[in-house]
DNA sequence: ATAGGGTTAG
């Protein structure tokens, strides 16, 4: 059966077709066929879930001023009900294919299709056919409409150019102004929003009707700029024009004023508002969670749900990123299965995003690739289309692999890019990720790569900046971190810069230049808990105890808080220095005058600092007062102290320890392995390296590495590989000759079990931090320092050897192994023994 | 037109 347009559409064609061969009937005999009954029916089928119908009834029309009204009905029903962009551009296309006018009722719709999209082309082409048929010149909404679409394409130029033209014009109302500011507001251009508010409320444009769109506009702009005096100044016009009761006012005011941190006034704008949507709940819940009161957020979002509020995919998310934001990972993971169970909202890009962040929070990589895989699914998708969106899935996912140790897996995904598709962000992600979870010297040849990047596609910003230093820091590379910070200086990095110091102080610290740290330090104008502790660890790092306790008063004064890390630095460091009075002094105030409860870390600190100075008794008698199960750690330190003092006793027991806590490790089983070494104990010695082998535990093997004049040399033991291999054995042969004769003894325990590391290689001439040394010499300037970077403990022997050597040549030696700093100079050496 | 998101330091 046919239906009654379905009839219509063949009786029209029939006509046209009749007119077409004979030519008598004229366009009105066609159109008359619509009249009354025909129009009921053409509404019907383009407001009927049967568009296609609709268009191809239209396109049985002869054109006419009358008709284009049912195709402006057609692109809006298409537009705002059904929501497809890209249908309701087809549309007009079809409508300019049959010779149809578009009239100034159907370019608004068009365009803000275009900007739904970002589309500029399209939204570009029909700008030049409106331009054609004169709507730009005449038309404020077609001109309005056009700002908007150059606001959400990002092309502010052409936006304000067309406002500026309206202005000139005359052309323009309220909704001019408002779109140009909500096309700044987008560019987060926040200055510029204002500016156009004060323009736009100024006697100038009194006539001008302010009204909540623009209010909703300039609120945002107020908090992001954190101008809250000027929020205060929107509120009070607010109510003079008695706009505050409107939700959408109210929302953006509570939102500003949280976002300003007047978390009072927020609470207050909540209680006044006598209609709330979600958006007011949600508001007051990111408020709370973005000034860190997280159990405040919590218990609102917990009422939200109680007061069976419909939470929707913002709700969702925002909890979600607080505990991802918190480092509470499995927390954010729990909330996201109920919104799973939420049938009313479904995961977005913001969902997925601040997901994976709680998957590399947690380390929960087989759900990281869960959402790897919803998020395909998602991209596949038609009406999710966003290139920016997509993006930040993507960052997302290279972050969480990089954190998950598939830090492969993220350079991979890096790598099938293409240089041009990714953001600041994607670089940053995989600079961060080979710089703390894997080969540092990739991130910093990323780094290099898009700095040099000629087209400056790319420019770094703070967190690329700081990526970069904790892979110096990493690296040892003084020289590059240099550059950075020259870099630093060159662009100013405003709001991140302490931020970017903080990492400045770590990189200098751990690069040897523990005063270019301080004089970074000194410089700051601000400074926070970081910056101090940094320091702090710096100058623990170099065994300057005493200047730690310094830093660590001026920290008090400051008035800073003490945390538990804070105390964990100053413990190191009087451990490292030899402070142990001091030492046990902080450990015992920590509590008392400070509030702070010791945790297992804490303990083994204290068991370092009392097994070095041989006091292991007391170190016993720590672990037994504690009131937590010692970990590893603690172990760990025990067996360490007992090597130093050659406690086989308390070390047999201190492994077996280790071992009920499956614990072990290379360097656990070689520490026990040279403590029986060390007694004489040989048999002991054999089996526990038998051990090893069965249970497939391989050594690590040493490994060195310098700053060469161009880049970093590295040297594994007995490593012959190098270019100038030759010179560099001959060069050590001559220098270990000649500190023989100043007493030299090389002691060739450490020949056979050294101190961390395998590095039995038959010479220990063949160390690599021998090596690195040797070929230090042979490519500094006489007076500058030789910085060697060892990724184990330095061995006994090498440095006695270092110690005299230093006396006879013309450099400062200074080098880091994974415990701490040495600086060699005129045969002594900074540690003074506590390594 | 208002609310949510990815990358950094002890």
């Amino acid at each position: 059966m046919l239906t009654t347009i379905q009839r219509k559409i063949k009786l029209i064609k029939a006509a046209k077709i009749r007119f077409a061969i004979h030519g008598y009937e004229t366009i009105n005999d066609i159109d008359s066929h619509f009249q009354p009954s025909n129009h009921t029916c053409i509404m019907e089928a383009i407001s009927s879930n049967s568009p296609e119908q609709a268009l191809a009834a239209l396109q049985c029309l002869w054109p006419s001023a009358s008709g284009v009204f049912y195709w402006n009905t057609l692109i809006k029903n298409t537009l705002l009900y059904a929501q497809d962009c890209v249908k309701a551009l087809h549309i007009f296309r079809q409508m300019l294919r049959f010779n149809w006018k578009p009239d100034g009722y159907t370019y608004p719709y068009v365009f803000k299709a275009c900007g739904e999209l970002k589309s500029f082309q399209w939204g570009g082409c029909a700008h030049g056919i409106a331009f054609r048929d004169g709507f730009v010149h005449s038309n404020v909404f077609v001109c309005n409409a056009l700002i908007a679409l150059y606001g959400r394409c990002g092309v502010l130029d052409d936006a304000s150019k067309m406002f500026d033209e309206m202005l000139q014009r005359g052309i323009y109302d309220v909704i001019s102004w408002n779109s140009i500011a909500a096309a700044y507001l987008q560019s987060r251009n926040a200055q510029k929003v204002l500016d156009v508010f004060r323009l736009m409320t100024s006697k100038g444009h009194i006539w001008l009707r302010t009204d909540v769109v623009s209010l909703v506009n300039v609120l945002p702009a107020c908090a992001s700029l954190n101008a809250w005096s000027n929020g205060r100044e929107v509120h009070g016009y607010a109510v003079r024009r008695g706009l505050v009761e409107d939700i959408f006012v109210g929302n953006a005011l509570l939102d500003m004023y949280a976002k300003c941190g007047f978390m009072d006034e927020a609470e207050r704008m909540f209680e006044r508002m006598e209609i709330k949507d979600v958006v007011t709940w949600n508001a007051l819940v990111t408020g709370y969670s973005q000034i860190g009161r997280y159990d405040d957020a919590l218990g609102l979002f917990e009422k939200m749900r109680e007061e069976k509020i419909k939470l929707n995919v913002v709700s969702w998310s925002a909890v979600i990123a607080g505990y991802a934001q918190r480092g509470l990972g499995e927390e954010a993971l729990d909330v996201f299965r109920d919104m799973m169970r939420d049938s009313n909202s479904e995961p977005n890009v913001v969902t997925l995003a601040s997901v994976l962040s709680a998957c590399a929070a947690s380390g929960t990589l087989y759900k990281g690739r869960e959402i790897h895989c919803y998020a395909i699914k998602k991209m596949l998708n038609l009406d999710w289309n966003d290139m920016e969106d997509d993006l930040m899935v993507i960052n997302g996912l290279i972050d969480m692999y990089a954190k998950c140790e598939s830090v492969n897996v993220a350079s991979r995904m890096f790598e099938s890019m293409g240089r041009t598709d990714g953001n600041v962000v994607t670089w940053t992600v995989m600079i961060g990720g080979h710089a703390q979870h894997g080969e540092a010297n990739d991130a910093l040849g990323l780094f290099s790569e898009m700095v040099s990047d000629k087209n400056k596609l790319l420019v770094p910003n703070a967190f690329t900046i700081s990526c970069a230093l904790v892979a110096c820091a990493r690296l040892n590379a003084l020289r590059l971190g240099r550059q950075i910070h020259a870099y630093v200086l060159r662009n100013r990095f405003e709001s991140a810069m302490l931020f970017v110091a903080n990492c400045l102080i770590d990189m200098y610290a751990k690069s040897g230049d523990v005063h270019a740290a301080r004089f970074v330090f000194d410089s700051m104008g601000q400074k926070n808990t970081i910056s101090w502790t940094t320091l702090m660890t710096g100058y623990g790092m170099h065994g300057f105890g005493e200047e730690v306790l310094q830093v660590f008063n001026g920290m008090r004064k400051a008035g800073l808080p003490i945390d538990g890390v804070t105390f964990l630095v100053v413990l190191y460091a009087c451990s490292h220095s030899g402070l142990v009075d001091q030492g046990m002094d902080y450990f015992n105030k920590m509590r008392r005058d400070f509030g702070v409860v010791p945790g297992a870390e804490h303990y083994a600190c204290m068991v370092d600092l009392l097994g070095r100075a041989g006091r292991l008794k007391e170190a016993m008698n720590l672990i037994s007062m504690m009131s937590m199960k010692p970990t590893a750690a603690v172990w760990v330190a025990l067996l360490g102290a007992c090597r130093i003092h050659a406690n086989v006793e308390l070390a047999e027991y201190a492994a077996s320890r280790l071992s009920e806590l499956e614990c072990e490790n290379d360097g656990t089983y070689t520490l026990l392995s040279n403590i029986y070494a060390n007694a004489g104990r040989w048999k002991d010695a054999i089996r526990i390296r038998f051990v090893m082998k069965r249970k497939g535990i391989k050594k690590r093997p040493g490994c060195s590495w310098v700053q060469g004049k161009k880049e970093t040399a590295t040297f594994y033991v007995g490593d012959r590989s190098h270019a100038m291999s030759e010179k560099i054995y001959d060069l050590l042969e001559d220098l270990i000759d000649r500190i023989k004769v100043m007493g030299y003894i090389p002691d060739t325990s450490f020949a056979l079990h050294d101190v961390d590391d395998e590095e039995k290689g038959d010479l220990l001439v063949e160390h690599s931090e021998k090596l690195a040394l040797a070929y230090g010499i042979l490519t500094s300037p006489p007076g500058l320092p030789i910085r060697i970077t060892k990724n184990l403990r330095v061995c006994g022997d090498c440095h006695i050897a270092i110690t005299y050597i230093s006396k006879i040549i013309e450099h400062e030696i200074i080098l880091r192994d994974s415990s701490r700093f040495h600086h060699f100079k005129d045969g002594s050496c900074s540690c003074k023994g506590y390594w």
